[in-house]
DNA sequence: CGATAATCTAGAACAAGTTTCAGACTTGAT
DNA sequence: ATCAAGTCTGAAACTTGTTCTAGATTATCG
């Protein structure tokens, strides 16, 4: 009978993944330094200075065992992103935005978040890169990615059960969020520009809030 | 004294370029069968089936020769997409959209463009993920799209000089172009969804739209 | 404990983007 | 027509993502 599980995955500790076969404390440990190796080498050169054959080095981990957790440079790349976001969503619980309106709070955690950004601005582009990159074969991580940004962004608004058309405007804003952050990252927008977009794009909370009609 | 033009550059036909010296018919030729094969290509397999040692057989022509031309194959696509833009840009002008409001117009468009894309949804996969991926090396040409689709989206609005509140949301909208069609691309959206994505986004045009208060 | 099946490792091999180079070919000027 | 400078070609080399293989290790079952 099989020793460990048969293909490590991503930590399903969130929603969704239909929890593959546990890892075992070795593969944990494993994953983790994988996890934080890219990290750190995004952090210096950002999405080209992430070379598998460097991430496995510095994880202490062979290159086929790499690839048997993450089939893809992207893949690991949006991994490393959904662990960012896990760290994110958490000190968003602890200092929750303060505004008055849904619009206000949800336009300063995003602020917040990107400030968060800035600081790193090469791992951002490493992950940001990788997120708009990654193609069909990523879609479940792409997808759970896009999910717990949904859901911070529903966290702000306070909102419990949102409408369609609230929904659609929670996705506009993830839209003008990645696109936005792509531009500042290539450098053809400037860090005032796209705090306007987000303001801008904030205010279609407003125009689709206060509930339909009743 | 120089024989061609030291290096073969875009067509600089709209708006921008300093216009690098121009190119002898024989060059012009070659850039286009260039551009041809790339489009073919990139209509059978998208992103991936863009070779460049294929797209440098192709159009006959030898690799450096290609690299001449095309500094990288980010480059080489997104070069394609301004070629396609152009086209878009024209059949618009001969039939514009006839909506009612601004926000209707550039909707109108938007979709209109959505459903050419849809024809070839693969040529838009390579063209779409080249765009997104480009790093800051190919930020001039980016720039250029950019201002190509800027152009179309004022030109549905009917706008001589917008305010800076109405190009942070043209900005708006086309970050969620951009976006909206990655994740259809990529298979996390239906086409329906897109659809409401563009309608909900459109409507920050009557957000700004009706000038300030004057 | 021993058997067994899966995992992990080291390293070679392969694929596609990119670079490089020597030599043949064009071009524009004299 | 000839020359100088720059361009194009064909082919090899290099880089980095990805795959494959044989053997060493590890975990679980009996």
């Amino acid at each position: 009978m099989p020793a460990e599980a048969k293909a490590p995955a991503s930590t399903a500790r969130a929603a969704g993944q239909p929890a593959s076969p546990p890892l075992t404390e070795r593969q944990e440990a494993r994953r983790r330094r994988i996890l934080h190796a890219s990290a750190q080498l995004a952090g210096r050169g950002g999405f080209d200075a992430v070379q598998m054959r460097e991430v496995a080095e510095s994880s202490q981990v062979a290159l086929g065992t790499l690839y048997r957790y993450f089939p893809s440079k992207v893949h690991l790349l949006v991994a490393t992103m959904q662990d960012q976001l896990e760290h994110m969503h958490d000190t968003l619980r602890k200092k929750p935005p303060a505004g008055q309106t849904a619009a206000e709070r949800v336009a300063e955690t995003l602020m917040r978040a990107f400030r968060a950004l800035q600081r790193e601005p090469q791992l951002a582009d490493a992950m940001v890169r990788a997120l708009t990159f990654a193609d069909r074969s990523v879609s479940p991580e792409v997808d759970q990615v896009s999910r717990q940004t949904t859901t911070i962004i529903l966290d702000a608004m306070g909102l419990e059960d949102p409408t369609p058309d609230q929904l659609s405007a929670v996705r506009v804003i993830e839209h003008t969020w990645h696109s936005a952050l792509i531009t500042w990252l290539s450098g053809r927008a400037s860090i005032a520009q796209v705090k306007v977009d987000l303001e801008t794009v904030c205010r279609l909370i407003d125009l689709t809030g206060p509930r339909e009609r009743d």
